[in-house]
DNA sequence: TCGATCCTGTAG
DNA sequence: CTACAGGATCGA
């Protein structure tokens, strides 16, 4: 599901549903999502603590506790973090729950058990995050700091902006919808890129994320079958053999890193 | 830098 | 049945 727009609607309604809260009993239902901290370690840890603030690092998801705790949670593929009204009502897929004062339930949901459930003390998240990127959406993120961060940089684009230590929060939708738009091949070097195409590849990640958290709020905050009314419109991602919209060319897939990669050979070159 | 790995679900 | 899935990490 996540990439930064989502995670950051997933956060905004979390803090308008279920922040501010203590937490009643903590469950993990998958050891293997705590790894490699103790599941019983992490039950015990957060039992009896208010969640405070939640934050967003790139795709990383941050419950602040007090006792100067912090709750690290990472959707990955298809995870997904929410509130429910009654927490004896809990979908098959919620991989750790957790009762919150007066019934509630916090869930994640995750059908691959693949996201990541951590508890840190605050003062080591600093060096914990250390390697992660610039938000995209923050004033840091300036074109001559993606000009620094390309420079001499032998990766392919796209993979580059897949890399949260460079920027944080793209991924594989995003990642390709940006390169579309600023005509960038997908498997060129980053370093090679002519400094007016970074311009206008900065340009076009802020473009894209902007957009994309915007439908990502409407479609959190409507769920259901009003959901696709906020959904992203993507210009290539999979639309393997559709016309581009801009040329009619066939879109293109490639593998790369292991993941399928969308593009337009008649606009990205 | 590539491939395997972690997992389960779904589409073809 | 195989291929693939909005992620990240690890070892060869």
């Amino acid at each position: 599901m996540p990439e930064l727009p989502e995670v950051e609607a997933v956060c905004r309604k979390l803090r308008a549903d279920g922040a501010g809260r203590r937490i009643v009993q903590a469950r993990i239902e998958r050891a293997g999502i705590t790894r490699p901290q103790s599941a019983s370690w992490i039950e015990e840890a957060m039992t009896g603590r208010r969640m405070e603030t939640v934050e967003r690092r790139g795709k990383n998801i941050l419950l602040h506790l007090d006792g100067d705790l912090v709750a690290h949670i990472h959707l990955r593929m298809t995870g997904n973090l929410y509130v429910v009204p009654d927490v004896r009502f809990r979908p098959v897929a919620a991989r750790a729950w957790w009762e919150l004062e007066g019934g509630k339930g916090l869930i994640f949901e995750d059908p691959r058990a693949l996201g990541r459930v951590h508890v840190h003390r605050a003062e080591a998240l600093d060096a914990l995050f250390a390697g992660v990127g610039v938000e995209p959406l923050a004033d840091a993120f300036t074109v001559e700091h993606l000009r620094a961060r390309a420079k001499g940089c032998r990766k392919p684009a796209k993979l580059f902006l897949m890399d949260q230590k460079h920027v944080a929060g793209l991924g594989n939708i995003y990642a390709a919808e940006a390169l579309f738009r600023a005509g960038i091949h997908p498997a060129r070097g980053i370093g090679g890129i002519s400094a007016a195409r970074i311009a206008s590849l900065h340009a076009a990640i802020r473009e894209v994320m902007h957009e994309a958290v915007a439908s990502a709020v409407l479609a959190y905050a409507a769920p259901g079958r009003f959901a696709e009314a906020g959904s992203f419109d993507t210009a290539v991602y999979d639309r393997e053999g559709g016309p581009c919209r801009r040329c009619g060319r066939k879109i293109r897939r490639i593998p790369q890193g292991g993941r399928s990669t969308y593009f337009c050979p008649g606009c990205q070159r």
